[in-house]
Formats: structure tokens, sequence, C-alpha cells
RNA sequence: GCGCCCGUAGCUCAGUUGGAUAGAGCGCCGGGCUUCGAACCCGUAGGCCGCAGGUUCGAAUCCUGCCGGGCGCGCCA
């Protein structure tokens, strides 16, 4: 509907300079947005204020102008008017919202689907923890907002590829395997070394213990026994982790391995091109890349005088391979504690010529867990910190998530462990999820009266009057672009607030009809119950899919 | 010290990328179930959008400078 207006302004334009009415300009970049107050109509473009300058002429005066020169006015509008200093407001005849009504019901699962995003292939990389202990509340975040983003973007016809991005090459597999190690032979030495910096938490004991019975320990020597168990350790925690994931309802499509980066020789092939392009020196026994060059505040070492490669190496290596492999864009979802590499990555991206703007990094800030009324202090290093697993046996999937696309990424997040328990109307989670269920149930009582939405009910809608269910429609217009926009800004939380709003429009609408037998969907005349009925199954719709593009069950019951 | 992010109702946060009278949840106070689900709805109170300038028809939104808070500035990962 916004692009047909669109349309129509464009010509009108157009005909008002071939008429000389105004000069030529080239036509500005205006808005049509839907005012907040319905005052002022269902539309509003402000691009008689954009033409004001150029053509030294009052806003008010061009909007009537423009407004004169519009064409088709009685087809699709109930009023146009010029208001405030020069706003053009379009006020939308009942009849093309009920005929938007009736497409969306045809649509059905569809409904907000697009192409926007087509032949766009993106590749978005989220949670990508060290295979070296349970993913915590951070990963919990950062897995909603990737999930999403990527259930999103799919929606909008962009093609996407999910990726964990597995740091297991370094030193922290290797003191996995040294804390797993000294677990062990503590159990007959008591004091047994444990590595300095080595990880604490209860589930390196754990592993112990299964790898003792897999592997006979006492047998090997210690360096091959560390080496084993690091191995295995990191088999078995990539397992808990997939699993975590699966339960968190997050699926990915590759897992890349940093040790493999390694292994296919990949690293080296990398920095020799970039040698051979003269992006790297040597000074002071080691190897450097020229980020300063691009923006970074100085140069950086990838390779070490000890001959190690830092982890910034396998970085570059990882981030130009993933160029390669074809992406028009790439995200990467970070702890905000990381913002000090994006600058230095994308620098290290243009030594190749790689625009920053290819790489994309959304910064998640910390989640603190609040409990009785008290912050849950957590330290990873010490192995004390809730996983994402207990989080979510506490609040379940379905919360964890809600809450966690509730704020914008870039803003701290407090979890309050009891609000989300609680299993009563304080909880914000089940307001969208009832709206949901509570439809359902019209619909059952409509079935136990022989109601039921019609599949082809064009006339019918024209029953439909009240305000409140002209608002919901007008509302869940809105849905398809909202999509995009988020696709574009990658701000999945602004859907949670949509489906919030949403839920909130219809529980208004529902209320009305305890008082007022009138205005309840089953119980009135047939056609009228109809009518109302199809609204309530796009309603029911738009909360469906929305919700499950949050990776949220929409129950039938509650 | 340098860089990034953030300052909006008592609390936690939205604010459609510059639009018209700044919103929601929680909390406070008051009201609504004899038939579609009260996990809901309605109403009241609550604001110098951190401060000061600037840009323009128009600023919570953009620019500059302060103030306050978080994070980052390794041949660690």
């Amino acid at each position: 509907m916004k692009e047909a207006l669109r349309a129509m302004l464009n010509q009108a334009f157009e005909r008002c300079i071939e008429s000389g009415e105004f000069n030529r300009i080239p036509l500005p970049d205006y808005v049509i947005e839907v005012p907040g107050n319905s005052h002022y109509g269902h539309f509003a473009t402000n691009l008689p204020f954009l033409m004001a300058s150029s053509l030294r002429r009052r806003p008010g005066d061009l909007a009537s102008v423009i407004l004169k020169n519009l064409g088709g006015l009685e087809d699709m509008f109930e009023k146009v008017e010029v208001a405030g200093p020069g706003f053009i407001n379009f006020t939308i005849r009942g009849s093309e919202w009920h005929r938007l009504l009736g497409r969306i019901v045809a649509e059905g699962k569809d409904y907000g689907r697009s192409l926007a995003g087509a032949g766009r292939r993106i590749l978005v990389e989220f949670v990508s923890a060290n295979p070296t202990g349970p993913l915590h509340l951070g990963h919990g975040r950062g897995a909603a907002l990737g999930d999403t983003l990527c259930r999103i973007l799919s929606f909008t016809g962009h093609e996407v590829v999910r990726e964990f991005y597995i740091n297991d090459a370094g030193v922290q597999v290797r003191l996995l395997g040294e804390s797993i190690y000294s677990r062990w032979r503590q159990r007959g030495d008591r004091d047994y070394p444990f590595p300095e910096n080595g990880y604490h938490g209860d589930y390196v004991t754990d592993l112990a213990e299964q790898i003792a019975d897999q592997l006979s320990l006492e047998t090997m020597e210690p360096d091959e026994a560390v080496r084993r168990c690091a191995l295995l350790g990191r088999e078995k925690m990539l397992e808990e982790i997939k699993r975590d994931m699966g339960s968190f309802r997050v699926a990915f499509d590759v897992w890349a391995s940093e040790s493999d980066l390694y292994a296919c020789g990949l690293i080296e092939k990398i920095l020799e091109s970039l040698r051979a392009k003269g992006q790297i020196y040597e000074e002071e026994g080691a190897t450097w890349i020229r980020s300063s060059l691009y923006g970074d505040d100085k140069d950086r070492v990838i390779k070490k005088t000890d001959g190690e490669y830092t982890y910034f190496a396998s970085d570059i290596a990882y981030h130009f391979e993933k160029f390669k492999r074809g992406f028009s864009k790439a995200v990467n979802i970070w702890g905000a504690d990381h913002h000090g590499y994006i600058q230095r990555i994308k620098a290290a991206l243009k030594t190749d010529g790689i625009d920053e703007n290819w790489l994309e990094v959304l910064l998640i800030q910390l989640v603190r867990l609040f409990k009785g009324g008290e912050e849950v202090k957590m330290s990873k290093r010490a192995g004390l910190y809730v996983t994402l697993k207990e989080l979510v046996e506490e609040v379940g999937v379905d919360a964890a998530r809600f809450v966690f696309l509730s704020k914008n990424h870039d803003s701290p997040l407090d979890f309050d462990v009891d609000l989300v328990k609680r299993q009563d109307s304080d909880n914000p989670v089940y307001y969208v999820q009832y709206a949901h269920a509570r439809i359902c149930s019209v619909f059952r009582k409509a079935a136990s009266e022989g109601l039921s939405a019609p599949p082809n009910p064009a006339e019918l809608l024209e029953r439909l009057v009240l305000e409140e269910e002209l608002t919901l429609i007008r509302f869940m217009s809105q849905f398809p672009e909202l999509l995009v926009d988020i696709s574009k800004a990658m701000e999945p939380h602004r859907l949670t607030y949509y489906l919030t709003e949403l839920a909130s429009l219809f529980h208004k609408y529902f209320n009305q009809g305890t008082k007022d037998p009138e205005k309840r969907i089953v119980g009135g005349e047939k056609t009228l119950s109809q009518a109302r009925l199809c609204l309530a199954q796009g309603v029911r719709q738009v909360l469906f899919t929305g919700l499950d593009l949050l990776g949220i069950q929409a129950p039938e019951k509650m």
C-alpha cells in the first residue's frame, strides 16, 4: 500500500514539473510514514518540505499543488489533506484495508515473506565459543540474536549460512587437556599440581572421569595423556555445545574449526599471499602485518618470536577464507569485550582490498543475572558461572529467548530469573503467547457453534467497521516492511516489540466484547462473526509467524 | 591518555534512522469477569530525552564541547 502511494506521489511530482507548476528539480529522497497519531491519517509524507528550499517556495503551497496533481483519489482514499506546515496526510478507505486483510489471510504462513534480499548471500557467524567449557548466558544471548537474525534474513529472501567457529587450535585446548589430566591425577594424588590459568569448573572433573573410562591414561606418558585428554575433551565439550544449542532451537550449517585452518595449511598460504603483496614484514624476530596503514592503531604481530602464530593470524586467514567463499556480506556476533578487534580485523581485510563494510560486527553487551533481587556474580576463570543449560532448565527456552531478544543487543541486559520464572501475569513472556492461545480458544468456541473463517471472505470483510478492527489490520499491514527493516538494520529485538503491541491491540479488541456483546467475535450475526474470525485468523497468523521467527512456540492452550 | 558504546518516567527499556502532543512493561493508586480464556482490559499520577551550544521549516535522533557510566587498548586467547 505504501508502495502504491509512493508511485502516485512520484507521478504527481512529475506532472507538476511537466505542467510547469514546479521548476525542474530532482525528486527528493522523501519519506512516507505512518503517523503516530491517527488524527493525521494513515500515512503522511514530508515531500513538500524537502522541495521547499530548492524551489524557494512555502511547503504548504507545494503540498497543495502536489495534492491537486494526485490522480485516482476516489478509489483509494477517504481523505487527503494538507496539514500542519506542509505535510500531506492520507486516509485510506476501509475497503482497501478489507482487501489487505483478505490478502493476509490468503497468504497465510507466507504473509511477510519477501524477496527483499534476493541475490544476497550472507554468512552469519555467532556463538563461536571455545570448546573448553559449557555455554554461558552471554552465549545464550548471542545465540538468540544470531539465530533469530538468520531466521528473519531467510524470510526476507536472503540466502543465509549460519556458522560456528570453533577456537580449538591454541593454548586453550591444551590447557583444557592439562586441566583434565590434572584432575584425573588428583584422584590418586591430592597434591598433584593444577595448571595455572587452568579451567576450574566441575565439568572438568566430570570430563576426567569419562575420559579415564575410555582411555588407559595410566599407561601413557604425561605428554601423550594430556594431548589425548585435550582432543577428547574438545570432542566432548563440542558435543555438549551442539546439544545445548539444539535444545535452544539453534542450528548451524557449518562448524568451522580453527585447527583445520592450520591442518590444511591455509594460514601459511594466506600469509604468503599477503607477504607477496608486501603487507607483511619481519621485525625483532616476529612477523607483522601492516594493519596500521588501513586504520588500525598499529601494526600487529601475527607470528611470535617463538614461532607460534597469534590467534590474530588464524582470524585473518579465517576471514579471508570467508570472503573467498563468495558471500556478499559477513556478519559476526561478538561479545562487547571484543570491540577492540573490529578495527583490527577490518584493517587486515583491507590489506587485501576487501571493503570494510563487507564485514559487519554486532556486539552484544553483558548479561547480568538477578536472583532474589541480587546480582549473581560470575567468574568464568574460577568456573563460577551460570550455564545456558541451567538457565533454560529454570525458565524454559521460550522465556529465555524472549528476554534475550527484548532489548537492543547493544545495551546491557539484566536477566531477572525470578520474574521470568513466575507463571503469572507479571511475566512479560506470556503476553504474546497468551494472545495466540486466546485466539485459538475463540476458534474452538466458534467451531462448537459451527462457525469458521471462510476461505474466500471478500465481501464479508466489509462488515469490519470498528475502529479497533481497522487498527488491527493497519498494524498487521506493517509486518512485511518491519521484517525488511530488521534485516537491514540487524535489529531483531524490534520484532519482539512489534508482537507485544499486536498482542496488546488484540487483547484490547477482545476485551471490548466482555462488556459489549455486540463486539464479540463469536455470537452475533453469522456473517459478522465470520468476518471477525477472518480478522482473528490474520492476527493469529502474524503472531505465529512472528513467534516462529523468534524461535518461540505459539501454544494453542496455556 | 586514546578508541568504541551508552545517558529517555521511581526501575528496566522502546522510539519506525530528522517529523506533528516522547511511548511500553514493572512499580504506585483506583476500577472491570452471570455466556468468545482476568496469564486480560480500563483509568490516575509520573519527563529540562545528562548539560551547553550548533545545523533547519522541524532534533530524543545529526555535528561540536563538557559531565557521568561501561568496555577495550599484549609477541594473551
